[in-house]
RNA sequence: GCCCGAGUGGCGGAAUGGCAGACGCGCACGACUCAAAAUCGUGUGCCGCAAGGCAUGUGGGUUCGACUCCCACCUCGGGCACCA
């Protein structure tokens, strides 16, 4: 047989469509409805590796079949495509081979162009976008800047997964088992300084968001499950024991007798700590009174000599205290607490508590924050210095009369006066300061031994914590170990050696095997029952989860469960299980599966009735969860699992953040004016090993004026993650030539949200959530209009991959490659795209192996398309091949509606009933192929158009050429070549007189509808079962009554065979379906 | 371990409460041919000569009727992995 002339034809179209530039289009925003009638479609952009492999040709060509049809459709589609040019394989081809990144990958671009054009995909190439363009880049520049400015990206030191062979920083989406996604190297942790984003700020909405998305549960799912929110409580638990203290303190008092005072009482308390003066560490300037400058200045001033000269000060009574080195003045906070108020009018209580929400907020504008309070004093911790205030509550007491007039007779002594009242202030007896000092004791106590907050999502279970574990990164840990808080120092110093040492392999891999060490010397109190429980460092505990540290309940948790047991902790049980789960299932399981299983899978999980909870027994444990919180002080709290996305990567080939570092200044933005900032070239692309990027030895292009000050300044050398370039591609395609902006907002109306996101599994947890997010983040800074909402994409599609055709995937390893371009040249671009179209659903994440004998399949179906063309062709039965020509022949206009192009063809193919079943038979066809494209299931499409091509072939009598016509169009998505070829070819006969001068294409033709009328039949075939077992079938007409249908049924001798003279107890009739006798 | 998805002929798959296996591959036989390839035609789940029986991972349930819905288990694929 025949076949047609692939390579000719393909190329022939392929020249012709980019030439008349058929896949191009305008934006047409209009007035009111800018997207009336746009239909976005995208595909994930490819990267420019240089090769095309299986993967591309079902990733490309196959959602193009989709994009084909809702051009027939009408639609304006948009159906873009780009390179995510940005990436390790240039730069590693660069440090491997001496080749220039930017050389290689635009000669890739060039290479990949060619061979997606021979796709023969609908492109429009004209909005190509690269995101290695500093046109393009430019913009992701500027993006970066606002998040910047709005706060949302930021630089922190934080361990991050660091890979020593290419010796850059991973995000943790690209660390696999522990070891580097790329080279396979085994990822270590480094604290290091790196630009980070805030997506963890939008992790309620990107949970939230899903909701009213058409996107695919599973796919939901597993965003929910990376975005990882869990609802528990912050549990305070107080730190006790008898630590050795040791330390030096700077008590804020020239006061020599009160300094002795309280050295005495330091010691009473077993604090072995040296307790100084201001000027013995050389402050003179102390007395603020004395000096002439505000109090504010000589605090700064104060507080910085302070902090230079002792690790920890202390600056109590009448004193201020230090928010990351900075003094507050305690009697200017009482005043700005007060607010006017009249001291006198309120209780000690009610000016403690004033003061407490001053200082609390104080310390949340520095960064700070109040991390523990208590009755008599304040505690103040901050982030890396920390200091005390602790101020005793007593009654303050106010005189007019100085010093000398005071009354004999009270034990009191004229103290200073007071600058806020201008009245004396009387100091009491030196028993009632002692006793005012022994808060300040406590105070100094609890600065050592402060209390823990632990999250827990089963608060409930609080009174079955037996002990307390803090993750070796916990800054506990450090700081007891170096005040020497405990007693086995040496143990624990080797254990987090151990730990620390733990590549994240390790780390994985010893999951199963609890470590830990316990602090001795401390211990945590319950706060539920007062019970001293003891204190464990153990790595199963997370530091960069919750806070840190846990309170362990080994009774209802497997973890703490197994570390109990090894460690011979005590395990209090505290809820009672109530085996919901075993009552509702108590049939299946009382005739299938073995009770055991369902009692012991309520061990760790489950709500119940709490046991050995004090007060708290009997109740349910969903309550208690509220009830204990509550008891204790503690505070519900959500949880969630996403980190901040760190951005920054320590390589060349990549988008230069836009970020100037002066000495002066700090970090500034690099001006809008002064974008992009263009990458360098350079000469060496290896890192330099410090975990820098190459870009630290580009000299010239490094050093900058500081656009604040004009210093002399530098640029920041770290370049962004290609995720973030990948944040935004699809709102520059509205756009891809604009010099003004990222995109004009008309045309982010015109096209946005997209509507079909086509992509592959992989990306469903990095580049969709990073996308969303970065799409949230420009919403709120007013860069995409309110009225599109602030998702990026309505409906997303997951694709499946191709294997080998061993059923593996295709590795050059397992020497299962299928090499597509071996396959283009023998059949033809047409025909792989259709056999990959046709392998399974495109729709669901299956996998499907490529069969070398399936594509003949495909082959042949085009053959005989291609055949059953020239046939007619041959018998002039195509005359005419349009539909339009059809219905200009009944006499109709030629603007006659689609949907009736199959009652014209009707009226015309109606002369035999062959004729007339083809016309059914292809009305029917039009519906499926419309349905299935919609569904992504190109698979069963492509039967339909095989079915119906059997049946032409069949129907040599009928009159087929109108029908022929529909079925090329309905063809024309999968194989645009050929069809396009057969298309012109019949019209140029048609047109009587040779070609036609010019070629129209099927591909802008009208998508066929159906007519509803004609699916409907006048007969069906009932099927007739004995219960429920197909006995026998005929033919009735549609409308049979019951009483019909089962008169002829029994009649019949099968039927009566089947029955076997019993009588039906019940007989069940669906219309137009079946008859079931029940006997 | 947890979460998600899937288990149907020799193979890819179809059918989402009503004829299990559409369509394609493969295979067998036939036609054409000196012959082969290609092409066309016929057949093709398993057992059975047949009538018939058995069949959608396994066991149970719901239903007149289950590949389809429910429960449990098994296997495979993907994701996460000590997230308290």
């Amino acid at each position: 047989m025949p076949s047609f002339d692939h390579k000719k034809i393909e190329k022939k179209w392929q020249k012709e469509w980019e030439r008349s530039k058929i896949y191009e289009v305008k934006d047409q925003p209009k007035a009111g409805r800018p997207r009336a009638g746009n239909f976005y479609t995208l595909i994930e952009f490819p990267y420019p590796s240089g090769n095309i492999h299986a993967g591309h040709w079902y990733a490309f060509p196959i959602p193009d079949i989709f994009a084909r049809k809702k051009r027939m459709e009408g639609k304006n589609v948009l159906f873009p495509i780009g390179f995510d040019a940005f990436g390790l394989p240039a730069e590693n081809a660069a440090i491997k081979r001496g080749i220039n990144p930017k050389k290689w990958t635009y000669e890739n671009i060039d290479y990949m162009r060619k061979q997606l054009r021979s796709m023969g995909a609908s492109f429009d190439w004209s909005r190509e976008v690269i995101t290695a363009d500093p046109e393009y880049y430019k913009w992701t520049q500027w993006i970066f800047l606002q998040f910047l400015k709005k706060g949302l990206a930021y630089q922190a030191v934080t361990a991050v997964n660091w890979c020593p062979k290419d010796k850059t920083v991973l995000a943790n989406e690209q660390v696999v088992g522990g070891k580097c996604e790329r080279c396979g190297s085994e990822v270590v942790q480094r604290e290091m300084k790196q630009w980070m984003l805030k997506i963890t700020d939008y992790a309620e909405r990107l949970l939230s968001g899903l909701a009213k998305l058409n996107w695919k549960e599973e796919i939901k799912e597993a965003q929910r499950n990376w975005i990882g929110k869990s609802e528990g409580a912050e549990i305070e638990f107080e730190i006790t024991g008898t630590p050795t203290y040791s330390g030096e303190v700077v008590f804020a008092s020239n006061n020599q007798g009160k300094l002795k005072r309280m050295q005495k009482l330091f010691k009473a308390a077993g604090l072995a700590i040296k307790l100084k003066s201001p000027k013995e560490i050389g402050i003179k300037d102390f007395d603020v009174l004395e000096d002439g400058k505000t109090l504010a200045e000589n605090s700064e001033k104060k507080a910085r000599a302070l902090a230079g000269k002792t690790k920890l000060s202390v600056l109590a009574d009448d004193s201020g205290f230090f928010i990351d080195g900075a003094e507050i003045d305690p009697m200017m906070v009482k005043r700005n607490a007060l607010n006017g108020k009249d001291e006198k009018s309120l209780s000690v209580e009610e000016i403690g508590a004033l003061m407490l929400e001053y200082y609390k907020k104080i310390a949340a504008e520095r960064g700070g924050k109040v991390d523990a309070e208590w009755r008599n004093s304040l505690c103040l911790v901050t982030s890396e210095k920390f200091a005390i205030h602790v101020e005793a509550r007593r009654p303050v007491i106010l005189t007019d009369k100085p010093h000398g007039a005071m009354d004999p007779s009270l034990p009191l002594r004229p103290l200073y006066m007071s600058r806020a009242t201008g009245k004396y202030v009387l100091e009491q007896s030196e028993d009632e300061e002692m006793k005012e000092l022994l808060p300040i004791i406590e105070g100094i106590k609890k600065l050592f031994t402060p209390s823990i907050k632990v999250f827990t999502t089963r608060p409930d279970t609080l009174f079955g914590a037996t002990y307390l574990v803090f993750a070796p990164e916990h800054p506990f840990i450090a700081m007891g170990n170096e005040k020497s808080l405990f007693e086995n120092k040496k143990e624990i110093d080797e254990y987090l050696k151990k730990a620390k040492s733990k590549t994240q392999l390790e780390r994985q891999q010893g999951a199963k095997e609890k470590t830990g060490v316990e602090l001795k010397g401390i211990k945590a109190i319950n706060p539920a029952n007062g019970e001293e429980i003891p204190v464990w460092v153990a790595d199963y505990v997370l530091g960069g989860y919750g806070t840190g540290a846990i309170m362990a309940v080994p009774a209802h948790d497997e973890r703490d469960f197994e570390f109990a047991k090894k460690f011979a902790l005590p395990i209090r049980k505290v809820i009672n299980p109530v085996l919901q789960h075993f009552l509702q299932n108590a049939d299946s399981i009382a005739s299938g599966a073995p009770a055991s299983i369902a009692i012991e899978a309520e061990c760790w999980e489950g709500a119940g009735e709490l046991i050995n909870s004090g007060s708290f027994d009997g109740m349910d444990s969903a309550k208690a969860k509220n009830e204990i919180t509550k008891f204790v002080g503690g505070k519900i709290k959500t949880q969630y699992k996403l980190r901040d996305w760190v951005v920054s990567r320590q390589r060349y080939w990549g988008v230069p953040i836009p970020v100037i570092h002066c000495p002066k200044c700090g970090v500034q933005a690099v001006q809008d004016k002064d974008l992009p900032v263009v990458l360098p070239e350079i000469k060496d692309y290896l890192p330099t090993g410090e975990g820098k990027s190459p870009l630290a030895k580009a000299e010239k292009w490094l050093k900058v004026k500081c656009p604040e000050c004009g210093g002399p300044a530098k640029r920041e050398t770290d370049t962004l993650d290609t995720f973030v370039d990948s944040s935004w591609y699809f709102l520059r395609y509205c756009d891809p030539k604009n010099a003004d902006a990222f995109a004009d907002e008309a045309k982010i109306k015109a096209w946005m949200p997209v509507n079909l996101y086509s992509g592959g599994a992989e990306h469903t947890t990095m580049h969709l959530l990073y996308s969303r997010f970065w799409y949230k983040a420009m919403f709120d800074l007013g860069l995409i209009p309110k009225e599109l909402g602030d998702e990026p994409y309505r409906e997303r599609r997951n694709r499946g991959i191709i294997l080998g055709p061993d059923g593996q995937k295709m590795s050059k390893s397992k020497g299962n490659v299928i090499d597509p371009d071996e396959y283009i040249k023998k059949f033809g671009s047409d025909t792989v795209r259709m056999y990959l179209a046709f392998i399974g659903p495109y729709g669901e994440v299956g996998s499907y192996p490529w069969d070398p004998h399936g594509i003949l399949g495909i082959k042949r179906f085009l053959d005989r398309v291609w055949n059953l063309a020239e046939a007619s062709a041959k018998k002039s039965l195509a005359k005419a091949q349009d539909l339009q020509d059809l219905a200009q022949r009944d006499g109709a206009s030629r603007a006659i509606p689609q949907q009736r192009d199959m009652r014209v063809l009707a009226n015309f193919g109606a002369e035999t009933t062959e004729s007339a079943r083809l016309v059914r038979a292809t009305n029917k066809t039009i519906k499926q192929v419309s349905e299935n494209i919609e569904d992504f299931k190109f698979n069963t499409a492509i039967s339909a158009l095989m079915i119906l091509l059997s049946d032409m072939e069949k129907g040599e009598g009928a009159k087929v050429d109108g029908v022929f016509s529909i079925f090329l169009k309905l063809l024309s998505p999968f194989a645009p070549h050929l069809t396009e070829e057969i298309w012109n070819k019949m019209r140029s006969k048609s047109a009587q007189g040779g070609p036609a001068s010019g070629w129209k294409s099927i591909h802008l033709e009208k998508w066929p509808e159906f007519d509803p009328k004609l699916l409907e039949e006048d007969t069906f075939e009932l099927i007739v079962q004995v219960n429920g077992k197909m006995r026998d079938k005929f033919e009735v007409p549609i409308n049979i009554s019951q009483a019909e249908a089962e008169r002829l049924t029994l009649e019949r001798e099968k039927v009566k065979l089947a029955l076997d003279n019993k009588k039906p107890r019940k007989v069940i009739f669906v219309p137009k379906r079946l008859i079931n006798f029940v006997v």
